[in-house]
RNA sequence: GCCCUUAUAGCUCAGCUGGUAGAGCACCUGAUUUGUAAUCAGGGGGUCGGGGGUUCGAGUCCCUCUGGGGGCACCA
């Protein structure tokens, strides 16, 4: 029989027959290795104990010490058990697909009655039974005739669809957990007992379309959670309880920031505070744009259709606009405007009033924009996904030759932003040509070197998305990393190479030829009601000073002390702070305690002592300890600190 | 838009198998002048998201519309 060489992670090179399996090679190693391996990788690729190695590989064996291997493990092998489970309740369930997901998995079955939360609890029973019966995984090759035909004869016809969806000459790998069998790429445990059984949760039920595609037929999808061990689960699911507590939208609410209603679905009423918030945030954002460069203008929200057919929005966009029709007197028919979903055809407008020459290049036209999008109901969710939003935008109309230098600027711009905004981490993903474009190649090849060649200047990292770019220009996305660890989508900086083509704008060059400038599409926070929602979520409602809506209230602890406390109110206002005074007839532990709730970032509590000293007692939230300082002190230390950070 | 789910006082929530609604907080009034996360007492407040139906009778069952939530799809 053939040999072949291993390559082990310490360099040793050990030789094998061709076809020895992952735990044949654990136990020629230790008896103690083969006892723990739970799987190995073989030149990169995560494959199961039973995997025969047939050519010269490097090779590790894996362990549950290896949380990465030992997780995607568990969690696969629970998606199996739970179909097992389901299937073994409910026989006439036909199962699809069940990948290892985030911290869990999901399973899609196609059953007529949906599952209930009792259901899950039975399912979940019946899985701890699997667990603890140890029915090993067998693995096999079988051909695609024998497959087919199995899987028709057992009526499962996902399973024969996705068979047909597996490229030729590709390996159809059989799975089995004791009796019950599934296609399946692997790897998985080598029995199911392996899994630890107290360490998952089926967590809830949602619909879900076969392949992701809304034509064809929805599924019941079952997401599950699961971990090496209990305390990781149960810190998981403290974790989710504590993001709970963030959500913006009960936030929202308790600090009385903004609400929606019934009558205007996905659009903000934005309370006094609320407003305080954005206000800062809008101010904060317009000095770093001016002092960047850019010019700011206004543009209005209901604009004649016409505009929209030459943007083309109208011929792609038409169902998710919403449209304002109006009768004029004595017109044959009713004139028909949008509310503008995006504010770039505008903003070609303004760039278009005026022969503009090479000498105007680049022009930074920004605006923060109102835009009103009919999204679907589906998909609206507090300030994350709203119908009526403002943008942070921006259009830069430049040369292809400025494009680098654009980025560039642009590129510190919103690294320094992120990080004034408590935002130290984010991604970058560059989006390149799709197979339906505009514009030459030669016009590509420059767009996506001078976006490539701006961050590598700039000392970013950043991964390609090869053909995801729109069909007018490559993009750039940017994507920053909250707290709790979540990413969201925020920035953006795409080229255009079509709408100043389609709404005809133009430049004189050197040359004295009539030319069409790139448009660079960006944002920075992307909309403003929505970065909001992720700075309240950030910081879990506590806002840093300069943002805070109510940033001190000064609370009486005896009335005695009301006239005192009018006086720090009416010095901390003076100096520009947002103070506010509580003398209502409550204790101090009360007042203190609602304005903790209210996350106000300071308190002054004056009693008869502070009168007397003409200090006041200090205390900032989260903080049990008081400090006593004088009125003036505090007056000035407080208005230092609610500096934007673009101003300290 | 699709699947599931949900909609009871300002908020959070209770209301068994159908017989015309309760609690805590909030609010108002009074007492209390209080030292750093909820002082005590009293009071007002909802016809149960809208519409339709079944029934002698519906918050409670059915249909439908609207909104919310969890997902999926969508996201210029």
């Amino acid at each position: 029989m053939a040999q072949i060489s291993l390559t082990f992670p310490d360099g040793n090179i050990r030789q094998y027959p061709a076809g020895t399996t992952a735990a044949e090679v654990a136990l020629s190693i230790a008896p103690g290795l083969a006892k723990k391996a739970i799987s190995a990788s073989v030149n990169g690729a995560h494959v199961d104990l039973q995997w025969p190695i047939t050519a010269d590989a490097k090779i590790a064996i894996h362990t549950m010490a290896d949380d990465a291997q030992a997780l995607e493990l568990i969690r696969h092998d629970c998606a199996h058990i739970m179909a097992r489970a389901v299937q073994d309740i409910w026989p006439d369930v036909k199962v699809t697909i069940g990948p290892v997901r985030d911290y869990g998995w999901f399973y899609d079955f196609d059953r007529a009655e949906p599952f209930t939360p009792e259901d899950l609890g039975a399912i979940e029973a019946r899985m701890k039974q699997i667990i603890n019966a140890r029915d090993p995984v067998k693995t096999e090759v079988w051909d695609r005739a024998r497959a087919i035909a199995y899987y028709e004869d057992r009526g499962e016809p996902f399973k024969v669809e996705l068979i047909a969806r597996i490229p030729e000459g590709e390996d159809l790998r059989m799975y089995w957990h004791g009796p019950w069998q599934d296609l399946c790429r692997g790897p998985h445990l080598a029995h199911t007992g392996q899994v630890p059984a107290d360490a998952f949760k089926l967590t809830h039920v949602a619909g879900a379309y076969w392949l992701g595609d809304a034509t064809r037929p929805m599924l019941q999808r079952i997401y599950g959670l699961a971990f090496k061990n209990r305390d990781d689960l149960k810190a998981h699911l403290t974790m989710l309880e504590e993001a709970a507590k963030r959500d913006h939208r009960k936030l929202g609410r308790e600090m009385e920031l903004f609400h929606i209603q019934d009558e205007a679905p996905g659009m903000v009423f934005w309370h006094p505070n609320g407003w305080t918030i954005y206000r800062g945030l809008e101010d904060y954002m317009r000095r770093r744009l001016m002092r960047a460069g850019y010019k700011e203008i206004k543009t209005p929200q209901v604009v004649d259709r016409v505009l929209w057919e030459k943007s083309g929005h109208w011929e792609a966009y038409r169902e998710n606009m919403f449209i304002v029709e109006v009768d004029e007197d004595g017109a044959r028919e009713k004139r028909i405007n949008a509310l503008k979903p995006m504010n770039c055809p505008c903003h070609v407008q303004v760039y278009n009033q005026g022969l503009k020459s090479y000498r105007d290049l680049p022009l930074r036209l920004a605006e923060f924009g109102s835009c009103h999008r009919y999204e679907s109901s589906g998909s609206m969710h507090g300030l994350m996904r709203v119908r009526g939003f403002t943008q942070d935008d921006a259009h830069i109309f430049c040369t292809e030759d400025q494009i680098e230098g654009e980025c560039a600027d642009f590129l510190g711009l919103l690294s320094s932003v992120y990080r004034d905004l408590g935002f130290d981490k984010f991604d970058i993903k560059l989006s390149t040509r799709p197979e339906v474009r505009v514009g030459s190649d030669e016009v590509w090849d420059k767009a996506e070197t001078a976006l490539a060649k701006a961050i590598e200047m700039a000392g970013y990292s950043y991964t390609i998305n090869p053909g995801d770019g729109a069909f007018y220009g490559p993009k750039l996305d940017f994507k920053l990393t909250d707290a709790i660890g979540r990413e969201w989508q925020c920035g953006t900086f795409q080229a255009d190479f079509n709408l100043p083509v389609r709404l005809g704008a133009e430049y004189v060059g050197e040359d004295g030829a009539k030319h069409h400038p790139v448009m660079m599409h960006r944002a920075i926070l992307g909309s403003f009601e929505r970065f909001i929602g992720i700075l309240i979520e950030n910081y879990a409602g506590k806002l840093p000073f300069w943002l805070a809506a109510r940033q001190v209230v000064v609370a009486s602890i005896v009335s005695d002390a009301d006239p005192y406390v009018h006086e720090i109110v009416d010095a901390l206002r003076k100096a520009g702070l947002r103070a506010e005074a509580d003398v209502r007839n409550e204790k101090i532990n009360y007042k203190v305690r609602e304005h903790s709730v209210g996350k106000v970032p300071v308190i002054l509590a004056i009693g008869m002592k502070e009168v007397e000293e003409r200090t006041v007692s200090l205390r900032r939230l989260g903080d049990n300890i008081t400090t006593s300082v004088p009125m003036q002190t505090a007056v000035m230390t407080l208005t230092a600190e609610s500096l934007p950070p673009d101003q300290r």
